[in-house]
RNA sequence: GGCUGGAUGGCAGAGUGGUCAUGCAGCGGACUGCAACUCCGUUAACGCCGGUUCGAUUCCGACUCCAGCCUCCA
């Protein structure tokens, strides 16, 4: 039985789908106007396991991830570089693609843009606008009404009257209410721009999503997710927006990753503590970036910092550690193991990572004693935990390739293997000063031996 | 000010009305020429004040503090 958080009832709740067997899943991907940071990270990621687990627990998940790539950021970016808005998004769709293929982030089914769906845009705004929940302001901009829609605020939770307090006043009289939001925006005629019945101009951010979700899952569907500072107002608009226009239930389950921080800050610029993913794969392992970001609970903050990829990286090196020297190929995974149920618990629980892991440490810790008394359970247990982590998009290297590669650190094995060779002679010598300076040779350059009954092996330090 | 969430051992981070989270670090052993890896054992926690209860870190209430959102944001 799997059991979902839903910010909407802020409850876990049995999952339902709608069809049976069948998922359809819509989550705000990003706006693409520049790298990709390690919070947008985050989110991949977090789905990403979402929906490995999903498909391993036996649904046909359809996995939609749009990419706004029509906004005043990429317009105002495009400007200052003097190029064309769409050269610019492709550039960075493409870099984004690149990252996240990095960080074993699988591709969604689908990843509809916000410019390949203007027509469902238009006609979701004409229908907002037919049943005066919109209205079209002088100068061309459209309005979504939100005084006209009753439900609003019963995703965030915000009130009505509580939202009039906080708005801002608007300059001029383009808007009836504070609180209404643009659907439409005029554009200048020579700018960038689509027409429309009420002039030439372009999306809101907000309609977007909901015409696309409904294009592509329909206007009912399972699952909705992003960010949780998504939650208001954009996850509020939206079903305010498809609600309206539909007259249906939106989304039946809301999902919401928790925030990335840095060094116990919130990650921005101004701070000087924002990290693109491409700057931080430069030092830092793939796989370990990628534990950092599910070691804790989707829903929970995650900090950044120095000390959370160190711990990262020895989780991993722990791992791989008790994976050396396993035939895990012909090997078969264990069938209906009691660390698999304990693992399939922990994700059936609102997908709770965490406690997943400590199920895998339970197992690599079996694996370790089973290796000395029976490789052939050693063995299957391992296949069984590449399989589990295989669900978590980790643990997908061979041990050499993790623990003798490091990205931050150039070996020359050759060199290593010759080292190594005279060291053996050395210890077999019973030479202890001369098999010690060669081992203080190696880790200068930051390789570890590491003496085991079948000869020495090695690793790089990290 | 409003809304939402949180406060767990040295650090990270789950969870539970009474009995073990887990990882890193620490401590004591084993293995090793010495290490590393690994194993065995072990220390150590539930913000504060009340209430419910035989018993609360876990449920309820107050308080303090923290974070996110309320403005573009994954």
């Amino acid at each position: 039985m799997l059991n979902i958080y839903n910010s909407l009832t802020q409850t876990k709740e049995e999952f339902k789908p709608i069809n049976e067997g069948k998922i359809g899943i819509y989550v705000c991907g990003i706006t693409t106007y520049d790298y990709l940071h390690l919070g947008h990270a985050r989110m991949m990621v977090a789905f990403d396991v979402i929906t490995r687990y999903l498909r391993a627990s036996g649904f046909e998940v359809n996995y939609v991830r749009n990419i706004t790539d029509i906004d005043d950021k990429i317009l105002n970016r495009a400007s200052e570089n003097g190029e064309l808005f769409s050269d610019l998004t492709d550039r960075f769709i493409d870099a984004m693609h690149e990252d996240e293929a990095a960080l074993a982030v699988l591709s969604p089914d689908v990843e509809p843009r916000a410019t390949g769906h203007i027509t469902e845009i238009v006609d979701m705004i004409k229908v907002l606008i037919e049943k005066d929940m919109a209205y079209r302001a002088d100068n061309g901009d459209v309005y979504f009404s939100v005084m006209n829609f009753p439900g609003y605020g019963k995703l965030s939770k915000m009130k009505m009257d509580e939202l009039l307090d906080g708005a801002r006043v608007e300059v001029g009289e383009l808007k009836k209410d504070p609180r209404d939001f643009v659907l439409w925006k005029s554009s200048a005629d020579d700018g960038v721009g689509w027409d429309s019945p009420w002039g030439y101009g372009r999306p809101g951010w907000h309609i977007e999503c909901s015409a696309m979700s409904s294009c592509c899952l329909g206007d009912n569907f399972d699952i909705h997710g992003g960010g949780s500072d998504l939650l208001f107002p954009h996850h509020e608009n939206e079903v305010a927006q498809s609600e309206a226009a539909t007259g249906k239930r939106f989304a039946n389950v809301w999902m919401h990753n928790g925030p990335l921080r840095v060094d116990n800050e919130k990650m921005s610029k101004s701070l000087n503590n924002f990290f693109t993913v491409r700057e931080i794969l430069e030092v830092y392992d793939a796989e370990v970036v990628r534990h950092l970001l599910i070691a804790s609970h989707y829903r929970s903050p995650i900090n950044y910092s120095e000390q959370s990829l160190q711990q990262s990286t020895s989780v991993l090196e722990r791992f791989y550690n008790c994976l050396k020297g396993l035939d895990i190929v012909s090997a078969k995974s264990l069938t209906n193991s009691r660390f698999e149920k304990a693992f399939c618990a922990a994700m059936d629980d609102d997908f709770n990572t965490p406690e997943a892991f400590s199920v895998l440490f339970e197992m690599v810790k079996e694996i370790n004693k089973s290796k000395e008394t029976d490789t052939g359970l050693a063995n299957q247990l391992g296949a069984l935990l590449v399989r589990l982590a295989n669900l978590l998009g980790i643990l997908q290297s061979t041990p050499e390739e993790f623990l003798r590669s490091n990205i931050a650190v150039e070996v020359d094995e050759q060199e290593i293997d010759q080292l190594i060779a005279a060291r053996k002679q050395a210890r077999a010598d019973k030479d202890w000063a001369r098999a010690d300076e060669i081992r203080d040779q190696l880790a200068a350059m930051k390789v570890v031996v590491e003496d085991g009954a079948d000869g020495s092996g090695w690793r790089v330090e990290r």
